[in-house]
DNA sequence: ATTTGTAACTAAACCGTTTTAGTTAATACT
DNA sequence: AGTATTAACTAAAACGGTTTAGTTACAAAT
């Protein structure tokens, strides 16, 4: 393991045999190749005697392929997409796949270019979690036959691979348990962004709202700007609060927003859930259970969503030994928790 | 940008000249090497009207060195470590580097792999949050001059390059705080491991325990298991609350067990703080001022850490401009919050 | 009229593998 | 005895770049 290595040469020349034979014998095709016993048995040794370990870049460039897949989120801090990538890196390593990552920072361009970055740097396979503004990137991995999984988000015009969840269920069932509770006039809080998902919860709320026991309520809606969300959404609720509390129910449409929603609603003296209920969609800071009051999510299937975009991008790839999966486009069930938040 | 690529080769035989003159001018080293103005021209031109982008895996190769940056850590899906990978992964793409990334999962014998498999897949140099069992390849990296820094995590016996916190001042800040509040018996909890990190907090915590106003009380400890933590963690807490509560705080040595020590607390029925008061060390789930109670946390500058070690790995790799750095091993300050996790 | 110098290029080696297309010597077959 | 077959190997090309060590053609210097 050490840096002074020993290369096919090297092994080839103290045997004083081939690098062709060197070659064939540590991949296991001494025997298809009628390489003897007993030289296989010299060569093996003397490689693991010297810990001889093939050059990635070299291997990589002759063969083509490099046991390496691309992974793009928008941002490896959130806890999200952390734990996503958690359960990508470890089911790629049981492959023997490495996993390299980049985040988009929710900027098409960057994503654009780290795509290209990713194929350049020969990546077997692609796990995307688009910022969804950049087809044109998606569309040509696809023409080319790259295999490519999209992860949480998806393109609804594009026939890719993809794992996600079910956004508008998820949704949907947490909105209708706030009505059932008695709640009226419910407001949605999202980021400002065309995501797929984020419509998708969208309408899981408004069909609730709307459909409700013959009874339809007025959607409300604030959306709130990404990269300035925490002062933004604590602006926007005050709106709703000041000077006088107006609604019943915030519905916030990613954990992060509901941690700031907490915080701002705590800030304006507001009681949760006694005079303002909330639910979240998704809960990740591992914590949700422990906030005061502690907080009625949508809980996401994580480590599944990761397992499941490699699973189908290996098979994407070739690389797997038997299974040929058939279906390739998964929408995953959410888990749905009810906590103190929305009243006891 | 497609996956039809053009070669060197292509460009140099569409405009009929060399490929050595084609790579020197893609290099920016068309210039010294006297080629034509034109000729420059025609060729950056041809490249970037074909999206030239050179092979990453040959220039590798070739050059030795791949812009490639190893970050090896316990587990992307911990909070603090999303943290520093996010942080380490945005300055590194800054100086045009990308990070491959593996989790040792705790493992000596995982991280003395990995640390191969990034050698041999010629990254430029490595970031390692250490299991810190692990001395034989830290040796080795460090006998070959190759560049390395150590992470969160360091061997106090060998003179690498690190960037860890002040774990010994963070803790005995926070518990002298507690002190001064008026409690005795402290309890520290730990993860059962030989950390020189959670040594470090042991120590602070004990100095300041047994140092108090000449007045010593006596250090308590608990240890965890680490790959059992929750359940540990709680069955450990129960041990002093059952059958009759006889502590006045808990000091937690991570955020992880903080979290869990406040969820037995509360499995347990016991107030916090009224009853027992309780410290976090690091807070990282970025919800600790929500929880009830808020936790009296010692912040650490994840940021700041990560950005750190790329500039000192770069540095070490000789791959930034003018800067040298004089000091190469970091001990960075920790900040100290109080909330009311230990009384008003 | 040869040498010197230089601008503008290029052939070929090299990085460390894999893989294709052989070669050689012995054995088996007719 | 001559041809096929096979076991056991290998030389060399290929992967796609970078780099070393030239070469060529022309102008200027002696």
């Amino acid at each position: 393991m050490g840096l002074k290595k020993v290369y096919l040469k090297d092994i080839a020349e103290q045997l004083n045999v081939s690098k062709t034979a060197v070659s064939l014998v540590l991949n296991n095709k001494g025997d298809e190749n009628k390489i003897s016993q007993e030289t296989q048995k010299r060569i093996i040794k003397f490689a693991k005697d010297h810990n001889y370990v093939p050059n990635h870049l070299a291997r990589g460039l002759s063969r083509g392929k490099t046991e390496t897949i691309g992974l793009i989120i928008p941002n490896i801090s959130d806890t999200f997409y952390a734990k996503i990538a958690g359960s990508i890196e470890a089911r790629a390593a049981q492959e023997g796949f490495t996993v390299v990552f980049s985040s988009s920072n929710e900027s098409p361009k960057k994503e654009s270019s780290l795509i290209g970055d990713m194929l350049n740097r020969q990546v077997d396979g692609l796990i995307v979690a688009s910022t969804q503004k950049n087809q044109k990137d998606i569309k040509m991995l696809m023409k080319n036959n790259f295999p490519l999984v999209l992860i949480d988000r998806n393109y609804p015009d594009l026939d890719t691979n993809f794992v996600v969840v079910d956004n508008y269920g998820g949704m949907n069932k947490a909105t209708k348990h706030l009505l059932s509770k008695g709640k009226k006039r419910i407001v949605f809080v999202a980021i400002n962004s065309d995501l797929e998902a984020l419509k998708q919860r969208y309408l899981g709320y408004r069909d609730a709202v709307e459909k409700f026991e013959g009874n339809p309520n007025e959607p409300i809606e604030i959306y709130v700007d990404y990269n300035n969300y925490e002062a933004d959404v604590k602006k926007k609720i005050k709106e709703f609060v000041e000077p006088k509390l107006n609604v019943d129910a915030f519905v916030f449409s990613t954990h992060y927003l509901a941690r700031e929603g907490l915080r701002a609603l705590k800030g304006l003296n507001v009681k949760v859930p006694e005079e303002v209920a909330m639910v979240s969609f998704s809960d990740l800071s591992a914590a949700f259970d422990l906030v005061e009051p502690p907080i009625t999510s949508v809980l996401q299937p994580v480590e599944e969503m990761g397992n499941m975009a490699v699973d189908i991008l290996l098979d994407e790839m070739g690389a797997t030994k038997v299974k040929t999966m058939n279906d390739k486009k998964r929408i995953l069930e959410v888990e749905f928790i009810v906590r103190k938040s929305c009243g006891s």
